[in-house]
DNA sequence: TTCATGTTTGTAATCATTACAGTTATAATA
DNA sequence: TATTATAACTGTAATGATTACAAACATGAA
């Protein structure tokens, strides 16, 4: 438990979501775990602590903290969606070899990424996606020869 | 029929896929309708010519079109995948309203996105998303205060 | 207490995708 | 021509993520 149950409960307060235990839960584990964790690796963290919990309450809170803007839906994969606490606007990495998502900072962001409209259509979030292998696994594989 | 089918097996041959009649179909409706469609869109549409047509076989077609790299998978909305014979690197808008995908074009595209390694990781692909509210709903909205 | 409201839970339904096995088409070989 | 091998296609069943839904629960006001 890294990060402060006090702090975390006045996060949702301060944004008009009543602060349930499940909720705390799952807003502590985004802020404790940033690997972009799938609503099924939440759960069954989770379900040691609350042993009533339901994947359908993961569901909803997920989906209720997107829609307030405080977690980030990926759809890297196509398969499932995977969350991000991290609401400040950066790039992903997916390994199609071990399947991690990783962080990427680039040194000279795309500015236009970050504007509010283009082509006439009003922007809401915008999502830029890395494919390939991870700087791991080309290791692994360069071992193996 | 826009596209000739002629360049269509030419374009297969050339990717030393065996140019049956299901995917010189698949291959030509990718080409003459530029709206990042869904199996089911192309399904449909393919159902008419080719009674048995199999949804299976535009999976596994586009499969290996993707692999082969003369198909773009989008994955973008979550939901579905979505295919694009446009190869060439540009971004997507997703609108939250219509369902519809378009084009962007940036005046200054982020060449970052066309790198072969980040961070140590090797890039095979790229994808960047913008979510929204289109150009059109948004004028439906206005004039219907 | 009663009532209203919002939240959680478990199960069933939905829907995109994949697995699989049988059938068909094609071309090479005897 | 008949046989055989191989790849491609097809239809159905299975899988797995997500959503719909209704019952149970919690909370606080009247
Ligand atoms: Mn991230
Ligand atoms: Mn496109
Ligand atoms: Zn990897
Ligand atoms: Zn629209």
């Amino acid at each position: 438990m890294i990060t402060n149950m006090k702090h975390i409960k006045k996060e949702l307060i301060d944004q008009g979501i009543k602060p349930t235990y499940q909720r705390l839960c799952i807003l502590e584990y985004l802020h404790d775990n940033l690997v972009h964790p799938t609503v099924d690796i939440i759960y069954n963290k989770l379900v040691n602590r609350i042993p009533t919990m339901s994947r359908t309450t993961i569901y909803n809170t997920l989906k209720l903290f997107s829609k307030m803007g405080i977690v980030n839906e990926i759809t890297i994969s196509g398969i499932e969606t995977r969350y991000d606490i991290n609401c400040e606007f950066h790039h992903h990495f997916l390994c199609k070899k071990c399947g991690k998502i990783y962080d990427v900072d680039l040194t000279n962001p795309c500015f236009q990424m970050e504007q509010k409209k283009i082509d006439g259509h009003k922007i809401y979030e915008a999502q830029s996606y890395f494919k390939g292998i991870c700087k791991k696994c080309l290791e692994k594989s360069k071992n193996k020869k």
